[in-house]
RNA sequence: GCGGACGUGGCGGAACCGGCAGACGCGGCGGACUUAGGAUCCGCUGGGGUGACCCGUGGGGGUUCGACUCCCCCCGUCCGCACCA
């Protein structure tokens, strides 16, 4: 009876697919039944999956339901394979759109930020993402951001933290300063694309150049993150190599160092450039035709230093010279708008034959071109360079180095330089020192304070957190909110008592997101920052999934942070991110969704349409997590096509396998009908599809596509003509398919697993494994090619040696007609997948 | 300029280590069921020719029995950095 119902398919009047009740109730149960709570137990592996937590803006957008559905099914996928898995979430909650909303709308900032998260915390939840719960946090609660006081401190301790009167870029539209990696583009604010401006300010900083070198050679220790991010953090790093080089300003006798990469060319400099912001421009210059011009570049050069890449190389003598230290020359400085104040010494020996922009400066102003590299194709005489060469050659014009090779020349001309005290071997960074200072309010408070008597001292770290103080005046105005509460700033020296003031500017909230993944390890530790046992067992984050926006700014901070933890001996690991993941945009009409365009679609709308099962597998499997996702309404009702199949699929055959065993691999194997093998054979080929797809990388769109196939072949099976169904087969199949859906359609699958008569939960059971003997098959089509192209198909017993392959392909008639006439010459038979007969 | 990624049907995308190009889905066409279908199930769907043939993975060369895949040159798109000495 159950069988004939289940056969007739369509007939059988099944319940119809619920997705919000279903998604509802199961929220609900997770939920009371604490399943993805994540407690310590060293007796199993762990396996710790970061998606990189939202900043509470309002809503959230496609890009975060795309990061976080990756991250669920991370974790999913990891608890069924019997890993103990933490996978919290939490705010990045401080920033300056909270601030605007407070100036553009008079609403405070905590109030606007905290109905926030309680929107989008409810929005995650409709999302059914796996998350610890009980781990939430914020980096603007006090209980948050007292620690990250507390690692300021640690860092000011360490001679890390330092404040210093410095060229800062200034955000006119955000009234603050910016660190250099939030300069974008073409010089703009990454937050509201400003054109940034120069100013000099005392601010403070952290001093991440002291760990540029780990920071870079580390990159090679993390082979689980993508080549392209590694590569922006080392130009980001910028390391070069090279010498620092002495002259001596012929009038003043001032020391007059020089940075190169090219000491071998220290024969060819025919003039020096120093920058018109280094302290000897204006110096040398005064009192010739030329000072006001000097005066005026630099000038210049404060307002916007970001379009002199497109800028003509300008420049001015001095009248003074330089020495060279090799030779004893002297040769005139000039001072020029291609020298950067902030890179090497701010001074360039130049070297017109042997790089590029110091010849067209030469050929400008006329300066000698001197050649002192030799090689093929290069005239040695300067005047007839067409260009500068840049290569390596053998050493002409250069005094008792002459004929040497050019690589040998670097260190010859070092050792050189050292044996004479006037030059050594130098590396420098492009990497800059993090400024941290913020002329804003909805911020972590710098703990530091200022007495008139002992000058800068930390705040006691009894005394932290330093609160935030509500209400106070938010009127952009190039100043710190904080400056306009008294009661904030006034207060008294930790050290002598008397009256002192406290620093008003906040941190960058790029330093809250910089350890929050320690703080999730035991994010209600109340001593401490973390609980060093916890951090012991979850750290480091097993895949961190989030933008490739992040690739210098996020992912270099916290790999710092990790780094000063490790020297403090907080930390055992060096690196904070085992394996990450950036994944990518979704676009609508082939731009990224964005309110300005109008081309968004409200995640929420699309749940409540189709449900969160449907918009998460859309987003699996229409792009491969990497690539742009573009998004379609058509796909989407593909997606929930597919999870209606599945659903009619389990529901009208439950009452057939009711109380039925499932089927046991290697249980009366032979036994099994054709249909019944080839039923298996789709199921399991489909569940190590899938298994191997999820581990090796997170090809979740062909793993998806394997189990519509086995889905195809199911409803095959299930529409064959005769036969009837075999109940345990059925069985088994199903639940694997189950199974291996749940950790996409996480809820839909929960009542499929419970209308196949078991417990909840489905994301309890353990993975399953694959049966090998499924996958066997007794004959093969394989296909035969002559002279390269195919001509004909042959079929083969599966364990078909070569010579019967050999001889079947010889033997068909089709191939004959090819081979006719001609000697086969050779037959290559790659087994089980094709036969190649070469006649020429 | 330097560095990275990419280029496959009408569309999103598959293709292990060099071995049947186009899995899977969307869209389209046809059929079944049906009072009806925009539901569901099944079939077809790269182009030309319409019998078994030819062409086809941005373009051109090369290696190979065999190339989306490897090598060389070129074109195009996207991203990052950019007088960094």
């Amino acid at each position: 009876m159950a069988a004939d119902e289940a056969r007739s398919g369509e007939s059988v009047e099944v319940r119809p697919y619920d997705p919000q009740a279903i998604e509802a109730r199961w929220q609900r149960e997770w939920e009371a039944r604490g399943i993805y709570r994540a407690v310590e137990d060293p007796s199993r592996p762990k396996y710790y999956a970061l998606g990189m937590f939202p900043y509470p803006s309002g809503r959230l957008h496609m890009g975060h339901l795309r990061n976080y559905t990756l991250v669920d099914v991370v974790a999913r996928f990891a608890r069924m394979r019997g890993y103990n898995v933490l996978n919290p979430t939490g705010w990045d909650a401080f920033g300056l759109p909270a601030e605007n909303a407070a100036i553009q709308h008079g609403r405070d900032p905590a109030e606007w930020t905290y109905s926030n998260i309680a929107v989008m915390r409810g929005q995650l939840k409709r999302l059914g993402f796996s998350y610890d719960w009980s781990r939430e946090l914020a980096t603007s609660d006090p209980e948050y951001y007292r620690w990250t006081q507390w690692l300021f401190l640690l860092m000011y301790r360490r001679g890390l933290a330092y404040r210093a009167e410095a060229r800062v870029n200034w955000c006119p539209g955000c009234q603050t300063v910016l660190a250099n990696e939030q300069v974008v583009g073409d010089g703009e604010c990454w937050r509201c694309h400003s054109k940034v401006e120069q100013r000099r300010l005392r601010q403070w900083f952290l001093r991440i150049t002291a760990y540029a070198d780990r920071l870079l050679k580390d990159l090679d220790r993390l082979p689980g993150w993508p080549e392209r991010v590694k590569v922006m953090q080392r130009n980001w790093i910028g390391r070069s190599e090279g010498a620092e080089v002495h002259f001596r300003v012929q009038e003043t006798g001032d020391d007059l160092p020089v940075f190169t990469t090219r000491p071998d060319t220290l024969f060819g400099v025919t003039y020096m450039v120093i920058s018109p912001q280094h302290p000897l421009a204006a110096r040398l210059a005064a009192g010739t035709p030329y000072e006001q011009a000097v005066a005026e570049m630099a000038r210049g050069l404060a307002l916007r230093e970001h379009e002199l890449a497109e800028a003509e190389k300008v420049g001015v003598p001095t009248g003074a010279h330089a020495i060279n230290p090799i030779n004893g020359e002297a040769v005139p400085i000039w001072v020029g708008n291609y020298v950067v104040m902030e890179y090497g010494t701010g001074a360039v020996m130049g070297v017109p034959a042997h790089d590029q922009r110091d010849f067209e400066f030469a050929r400008k102003y006329g300066l000698p071109v001197r050649v002192v590299i030799a090689a093929d194709g290069v005239p040695l005489e300067g005047e007839r360079l067409e260009a500068a060469y840049e290569g390596p050659g053998t050493m002409v014009h250069s005094g008792p180095f002459d004929g040497m090779p050019s690589e040998e020349g670097k260190r010859a001309i070092v050792a050189e330089l050292e044996r004479r005290g006037v030059g050594r071997a130098s590396v420098q960074y492009r990497l800059r020192d993090w400024l941290i200072s913020r002329q804003r309010y909805w911020g972590c408070p710098i703990p530091i304070v200022y007495c008139q008597r002992c000058g800068e001292q930390p705040v006691p770290e009894e005394q932290l957190p330093v609160l935030l103080p509500p209400q106070v005046e938010f009127a952009p105005r190039g100043q710190a909110p904080l400056a306009t509460a008294p009661e904030f700033y006034h207060t008294t020296c930790p050290r002598c008592g008397g009256p002192a003031v406290r620093e008003t500017d906040t941190m960058d909230t790029f330093i809250d997101s910089s350890w929050y993944f320690l703080r999730f390890c035991s994010p209600r530790e109340d001593r401490r920052p973390f609980d060093p046992r916890a951090v012991r067992y979850w750290m480091p984050v097993d895949h961190y999934i989030g933008g490739i926006e992040h690739a210098v700014l996020h992912l270099l901070y916290s790999r710092f942070f990790m780094k000063v933890l490790y020297d403090e001996g907080l930390v055992e690991q060096e690196e904070p991110f085992q394996r990450l993941f950036t994944q990518g945009m979704v676009t609508l009409g082939g731009a990224a969704m964005s309110k300005s365009r109008g081309n968004v679609v409200d995640p929420d709308e699309v749940v409540s349409r189709y449900g969160a099962d449907t918009a998460r597998l859309f987003i699996l499997f229409a792009a491969p997590p990497d690539r742009d996702l573009e998004w379609s309404t058509a796909g989407v009702e593909g997606a929930l096509r597919f999870i209606q199949r599945v659903w009619r699929l389990v529901e009208s055959y439950a009452p057939l396998v009711a109380g039925v065993e499932p089927y046991r691999p290697g249980q009366d194997g032979a036994l099994l009908g054709p249909d019944e093998r080839a039923l298996r054979r789709a199921v399991h080929q489909a569940l190590k599809k899938v298994t191997v797809d999820c581990q090796e990388q997170l090809a979740f769109n062909t793993a998806i596509a394997a189990l519509m196939e086995a889905v195809n072949a199911f409803y095959r099976y299930k529409d064959r003509p005769a036969g009837r169904p075999h109940a345990a087969v059925v069985r088994e199949c199903l639940e694997i398919l189950v199974l291996a859906l749940a950790p996409f359609i996480p809820h839909v699958t929960e009542s499929m697993w419970e209308s196949l008569g078991h417990q909840p939960s489905v994301h309890q059971q353990p993975w399953p494994a694959y049966d090998p003997q499924a996958l066997q098959v007794e004959r093969l089509t394989v296909p035969v090619q002559v002279d390269g192209k195919v001509r004909d198909r042959v079929e083969l017993p599966a364990d078909a040696g070569e010579e019967e392959a050999r001889q079947a392909a010889l033997a068909s008639p089709r191939v004959q007609r090819w081979i006719e006439g001609r000697t086969v010459r050779q037959v290559i038979v790659v087994p089980g997948r094709l036969i190649s007969v070469v006649t020429r």
